[in-house]
DNA sequence: TCCATTTCAAGAGCAGTGCTCTCGAAAGTG
DNA sequence: CACTTTCGAGAGCACTGCTCTTGAAATGGA
C-alpha cells in the first residue's frame, strides 16, 4: 500500500523532527536561545549538521517551532490550572491563571524569554503563532465574560478620547463585553507580563524578596482594576 | 610633565573607547544586540579586531557598557521630561514620566530590549548597573513622596500576609512613605514596563491600534492604583 | 520484478564569529 | 639613553549558519 509505505517514511520524518525539537528544547532550557546551535543539536543526535536542514530550513525556523511550542505549553499550563477552579468565583479564577503563568515562566525562563523577551532579530511572528499566543488572553476574557453575566464586574468609565479605540478592541476580542472592561483587561494582560518578566529577568533582585506574596497581591489588585468584584 | 604626557595617552584611550562605543551603539540600533559584532565594529573603525580587546576584554563587556549607557539615557530622558512639569500635580508628573519612558523605548527599541528584554546569556548585571537602573524608580518615588506630604495619596490596605515584605521594601526604598504606597508603586513600576514592552516588542500587533491613547489611559489607571489622587 | 524518481545523510567548503598569542613599533619613564 | 609599558597588526584556533555535491537508500509505477 502506498499510504502505508509513504506513511512509514512520513512517520520516520515526524520522529526525527520531534527528536530535533526535543534536543533543541533541551539546549534552549540549558543555555538560552542565543547559544542554541544547529551543529550542537545535530552532533547530539548523531547526525551531521547539513542533514538537519532537511527538517528545518534554517535556525530561525527551528526557533519558530520552539516559540509556538512554548506558547502552547504556557497556554496549556494556564488552562490546566484554570480548569481546576473553573467553578470558583471570578477573582479566584483570575489569580489562579496569573499564578499559573508565573509558575510556568519561573520553571521555563528561557522559553519565557523566547516568547515575551526581546524578539529574535530578523524574526517576525508568523501567523501560526498568533493563535497560540492568544490563549492566555482568551482565558482571561472567558473569566470576565462569566463574571459579566453574573454581574460580578463593574466597568469603570473610560476617558472620552479612548472610546473609539476601546470599541474597536471590544469588537475584535469580545463584542459581548463592555468596551471599558475589555480595554482594562488588555492593559492588565500586558501588566501581568510586566510583573512576571521583572521577576524572571531579575529586575526584582535586591528589591522584592517574598515574590510569591508580592505577586499574589499584585494580581489581585489587577483583578480589581479590571472591575472584578470579590463576591460570596 | 608626567601627568600631561600620560594624560595625552589617557585622553587618546578614552577617545578610542568612546569611538568604539559609538560605533557599537550604531550597530546595536541598526540590527540589535544579537548581531553586534566586534569584528564589524573594528572594521568600521579601521582597526583590526584584536586591537579592540585592548579596550574591552570581551564582547560581553562591550555590551555591559552599552547597557549602562542605555539605563542612563532612559533615566535622563525620564528626568528631563519630569523636570518640565516638576511643579504640576502628582498624577500629571506620574503620567509624564511614564510617557517619557514609552517614548524613549519606541525611539530606542534595541537599547530597550537590551535592558528590559531577555538578559544576555552569561551576563549578570554588575553592581555598576543597579544605580543607573534605579533612576526611573527613584523618580516615581519622588513623585509619591511629594504627593504624600501634600496628602495627595491614599494608601490602600495591604493583605496581612504581605505586611512584613511591604515593610522591608519600604525600609529599603523610602522609609518615610507608607509601606502600602511604596509596595503598590513597585508593582506599578513593573506593570509600566509590561505595557511598554508589549508595545515595543509587538505584542499589541493586531490588538491595540491607537497605542498612544491606550497607553495614556493605562498609566493614568496605574497612578490611581498606587493611590495618587487627581487634584486641582 | 525492474527501473526511474524521490528522499535523505554525509562530506567538503565558504564566510563569518569571539578570542588568544606573538611580534614589532611606538610612546612614556627613570 | 636605556627600560618599561602600551598598543596595533597579523596569524591562527575553534566555532557558527548555511550551501553544494555526491552517493546510497527507499519509494512508486510499468
Amino acid at each position: 500500500m502506498s499510504s502505508a509505505t509513504s506513511g512509514a517514511r512520513a512517520r520516520a520524518r515526524v520522529e526525527v523532527t520531534a527528536a530535533i525539537k526535543d534536543e533543541a528544547r533541551r539546549q534552549l532550557a540549558a543555555d538560552g536561545a542565543a547559544k542554541l546551535s544547529l551543529r550542537a543539536v545535530a552532533r547530539e543526535l548523531g547526525m551531521v549538521s547539513s542533514a538537519l536542514y532537511r527538517y528545518f530550513p534554517s535556525r530561525d525556523d527551528l526557533l519558530t517551532a520552539l516559540i509556538i511550542d512554548a506558547y502552547d505549553s504556557l497556554g496549556a499550563a494556564a488552562e490546566g490550572a484554570h480548569a481546576e477552579v473553573a467553578s470558583a468565583e471570578p477573582v479566584r479564577r483570575w489569580t489562579v491563571v496569573c499564578e499559573a503563568v508565573r509558575s510556568w515562566a519561573l520553571a521555563h525562563p528561557h522559553e519565557y524569554a523566547l516568547i515575551y523577551g526581546s524578539p529574535v532579530p530578523g524574526y517576525s511572528a508568523p501567523d501560526s503563532t498568533i493563535e497560540a499566543a492568544a490563549r492566555v488572553g482568551q482565558l482571561l476574557i472567558g473569566i470576565l465574560r462569566d463574571a459579566h453575566q453574573g454581574r460580578g464586574v463593574a466597568a469603570r468609565p473610560l476617558p472620552g478620547g479612548l472610546r473609539p479605540e476601546a470599541e474597536r478592541i471590544a469588537a475584535d476580542l469580545a463584542p459581548d463585553l463592555p468596551p471599558a472592561v475589555i480595554t482594562a483587561m488588555v492593559a492588565a494582560w500586558a501588566q501581568l507580563f510586566g510583573l512576571v518578566g521583572f521577576e524572571v529577568f531579575g529586575q526584582f533582585n535586591r528589591v522584592v524578596e517574598d515574590r510569591s506574596a508580592f505577586f499574589s497581591y499584585a494580581v489581585t489588585q489587577l483583578a480589581h482594576g479590571v472591575g472584578l468584584l470579590e463576591q460570596k
